[in-house]
DNA sequence: TTGCTTTACTTGCAATATAGAAATATATGC
DNA sequence: GCATATATTTCTATATTGCAAGTAAAGCAA
C-alpha cells in the first residue's frame, strides 16, 4: 500500500498544474490563478509565457463593460491546439471520437470487432485512427473497456471480451506511434465528468449509468476513485428491493435486475406474452398500460434507493446520471425522488441528481479525456 | 464550491511534511523519506537538522545485524516531545486525554456535565484540562463532538447537545491560550485510525462505529473525507432488513435499529419481558438464549450488509469496526461474515475487516489526533 | 486634450531552495 | 590494516520564487 501512497505523490511541474487549471476553469484571470496555486503573479506571468508562445494558451480580448483601470486579459486554452482520440470497446463494438482539449466531440466512427482476438481488436482501433485522423496528429489516444485495468496499460479482466491481462497500451502504441491510455469505461466516464461534464466544479460526486448494465464511478477530493475494486462495477448488483426480480447471477431485486433495459424489457415481455423494445415499453407507459408503469415506476423508486444509498455511504451530494438506459425517468421521476427523500436524513444537504442529457458526454469521449488527462501532466511544450 | 478548492490546497512547508511523514510512518531512513517526499538525500539533510536540533525528531540508533557498510541512522519522532489534550463531548460527560504526539494516551479524566449552557461546557473543558495538565504544557486541544462542525472552530448542530452554531473553540481558546480544534466524532476517529490505528498505511478505508449509535466515517485518498455530509452519521439509519424492528425515527431496520446497544436491549427486554443489560444479552446468548441469539445473529447479518454495502458503494477494501457495541460479534462473526459475502462481488477483493479491540483508539484519542494533525502542519519551530 | 486614477500585468533583484558531485563517516570482510 | 560497502553530509552551481518597483491600458474629470 505504501508503494500505491508513493505513487500517487505524482510529482507535477508548476506549469503543467498552470495548463491544467486553465483547461479546467476555462477564460480564467491570472490574479484568480495565482491565488488558486498559491503563487504569485509574478511568477505567474513567467510560468504562463512560454505556453503563450507554444500556442497552447491564449489571452482572451473580450473587455467587461464599465470595469475600471486596464481591462484584464484571462488566459484560455487554444482548445483546438491538441487532438486526441477515444475509444470504447464493447463485446461486439468500437466506437471512435475526436476530440479536442476539452473533450468536445470532433468527427466520430463505429467498427464492429471481428473477434475478440488481441491483434484483431487493435487492427480495428488502428482502422479507427486512420480513418478519423485528419492533417493534425493525435496527441493521445484514450481506450476504455468495461473490466479492471492496471496501470492505465493492461486489461486484467473484461468480461465482455473475455480477457484477462492483456497489454492493450502497448499492442496499440506499436502500431500507432502514439501514447496509449487505458481505463475502466465508468472511471473514464467520472473523469470527463469531472472534468469537462456536469461535474466541473465539484470535489466530490458520484456517476451512475445505466444502460446495458448498472455502472458506478467515484470522485472524491478531486481525484477520481480508480483503485482495483473501481472498474468491478460494484455498484452494478447493489440490492434494492428483497421483493423484486432475479438478476442473471440470481441477486433478487438488485440494481441490475431492477433498473438494466433487457431487464425492465424481460419483465414486461414476461407479463405481455410477447418481445418488446425498451422505446415500446416507454411508450406503453405513456399510454398507461398497467404493465410498463408498474415496471418503471419500480425502477424510479430503485434507482432513487441506490442514489440514497449512494449519497449516504459515499458522503457526496452530486450525483451525475448518465446513460441510455435512463428514458424511464420521463415517467418514474417523481417515483425517484421521493425514494431519495425516504432514504435521506431530513438535516442532510437535498442530493443533487444531474442528468446527463442524451448523452453530453459519451462513453467514447470518456476514452479521450482519461487521454486528456494524462496528457496535460507532461503538455508544456512547444507546439507540435 | 471552488473556494473549498482553494482552501483544500493548503500550502504545506517541505519541513512539516517531513516530519508528519516522519510521525506516521516510524522509524524511517532518511532514503526512504527522500524518496517519498520526492527530495534528495541533500536537501533532506538539511530539512531534517533543525528538527533533530528542535528535539522533534531523534536518531534511531539500532543498528540491524550482518549489515554492510555505515549502519543506518533511521529519523523517528520524539514522541513526548509534545503532548496534546483530547476531549470528546457526549450529551452528558466530557472524557478528556492526554497524549503524546503518536496519540498514545496518558492520563485521563471524565466530568459530568452540569448543564449544556456554553460557559458551563467551557468551565468543565478548563478544569479538565487544569487537572491533567502537569510540568509540560499542551500544544493543541482537541475536542469531538457528535454533530456538524465547520472550519474546526464553529459546532453548526449537535443534537446530543441541542447546539446550533456555537463558537466551541473561540470559548475554550479564551480561557486556556492554546490552540483549539473541534471536529465531528467519527471524522476524530477516523483520522486517528488513519495516523495512528488500524488505518495506518491505508489510503481508502472506512470506519463504522456501533455503541449509543451508529457513526460512519471515510478516509479516500489519504484525507479523511470531512464535508458537512460527515457530521450528519449518514450510515446511521441505512436500511438493511425491510422485515427488522423500528427504529426511534421510524425506519424498519435500519443501522439503528439492528445494532444498536439499545436497540438490541430493547428487542430482548419485550421477548423476554424484562429489563437487561447488554451485559446479559451477551451471556444469555452464550447460554444458548433463543432469543437473544436471534437478535444477535439479525445484528451480524446486519452489521455484514453494511460493510459490504460501504465497500461496494465507498470502494474501499479495509473496514476498521470501533465503539463499544461490538461485543455481539464473538456469538454473531460467522453471520457477519456471511452476509458480507452475500452482497460482495465474488471477483472482489475480500473486505479485510479490522477489529478496534477494546477500544486501542478511543473517541477521546480520536479528538487529540486532530489536534495532533493540524500542530504538525505548523510544527517546525523549536522545543517549548 | 491632458493628466489622474484604477486595475492588470511585467521586470529587476535579492533571498531561498534544490540537486548533483565530491567528501566524509562508520561499519564489515579479509 | 586496508579494501569495500553503505549512509549521510558538505560544497557549490543553478533554478525558482516573491517582493517591490515599474509599465500598460483603460475610464474619468477638468
Amino acid at each position: 500500500m505504501s508503494s500505491v501512497d508513493a505513487a500517487e505523490r505524482r510529482y507535477r511541474a508548476p506549469s503543467s498544474e498552470l495548463a491544467r487549471e486553465v483547461l479546467i476553469h476555462g477564460p480564467i484571470l491570472r490574479s484568480v490563478l495565482a491565488q488558486r496555486l498559491g503563487l504569485s503573479l509574478a511568477t505567474l506571468t513567467r510560468l504562463a509565457r512560454p505556453l503563450l508562445d507554444g500556442g497552447l494558451l491564449v489571452e482572451v480580448t473580450e473587455q467587461l463593460e464599465g470595469a475600471m483601470g486596464r481591462p484584464a486579459k484571462p488566459l484560455d486554452v487554444r482548445a483546438d491546439a491538441r487532438q486526441f482520440l477515444g475509444v470504447k470497446l464493447t463485446g461486439d463494438t468500437a466506437v471512435a471520437v475526436t476530440t479536442d482539449l476539452r473533450a468536445a466531440e470532433g468527427s466520430r466512427a463505429t467498427r464492429p470487432l471481428p473477434s475478440h482476438e488481441l491483434h484483431d481488436v487493435v487492427a480495428v482501433i488502428v482502422d479507427l485512427a486512420r480513418e478519423l485522423a485528419n492533417e493534425q496528429e493525435f496527441s493521445a489516444i484514450g481506450i476504455s473497456v468495461g473490466g479492471q485495468v492496471s496501470d492505465n496499460r493492461v486489461v486484467d479482466r473484461a468480461p465482455f471480451l473475455g480477457w484477462r491481462g492483456v497489454p492493450l497500451a502497448d499492442a496499440v502504441e506499436a502500431q500507432l506511434k502514439v501514447p496509449v491510455m487505458v481505463e475502466n469505461d465508468v472511471v473514464a466516464l467520472a473523469a470527463a465528468e469531472h472534468w469537462f461534464g456536469l461535474g466541473r466544479g465539484f470535489s466530490n460526486f458520484a456517476v451512475l449509468t445505466v444502460g446495458a448494465g448498472v455502472g458506478y464511478g467515484l470522485v472524491m477530493h478531486d481525484q477520481v476513485v480508480s483503485t482495483s475494486q473501481a472498474g468491478l462495477g460494484l455498484g452494478g448488483h447493489f440490492p434494492l428491493d428483497p421483493t423484486g426480480p432475479l438478476c442473471f447471477l440470481g441477486h433478487r431485486g438488485c440494481s441490475t435486475a431492477l433498473l438494466t433495459i433487457p431487464s425492465i424489457r424481460a419483465q414486461v415481455e414476461v407479463a405481455l406474452g410477447r418481445p418488446v423494445s425498451y422505446a415500446e415499453v416507454l411508450e406503453l407507459a405513456q399510454n398507461d398500460n398497467p404493465v410498463a408503469l408498474a415496471v418503471l415506476r419500480a425502477a424510479g423508486t430503485a434507482l432513487g434507493r441506490l442514489i440514497a444509498a449512494v449519497a449516504n455511504l459515499a458522503m457526496v451530494e452530486h450525483v451525475v446520471l448518465a446513460g441510455e438506459g435512463l428514458g424511464f425517468l420521463e415517467i418514474a421521476r417523481a417515483e425517484m425522488d421521493a425514494a431519495i427523500l425516504a432514504d435521506r436524513d431530513p438535516e442532510a444537504a437535498e442530493v443533487d441528481v444531474l442528468l446527463e442529457a442524451s448523452g453530453f458526454i459519451s462513453w467514447a469521449q470518456g476514452a479521450a479525456a482519461v487521454a486528456i488527462q494524462r496528457t496535460m501532466d507532461t503538455l508544456t511544450s512547444r507546439e507540435p
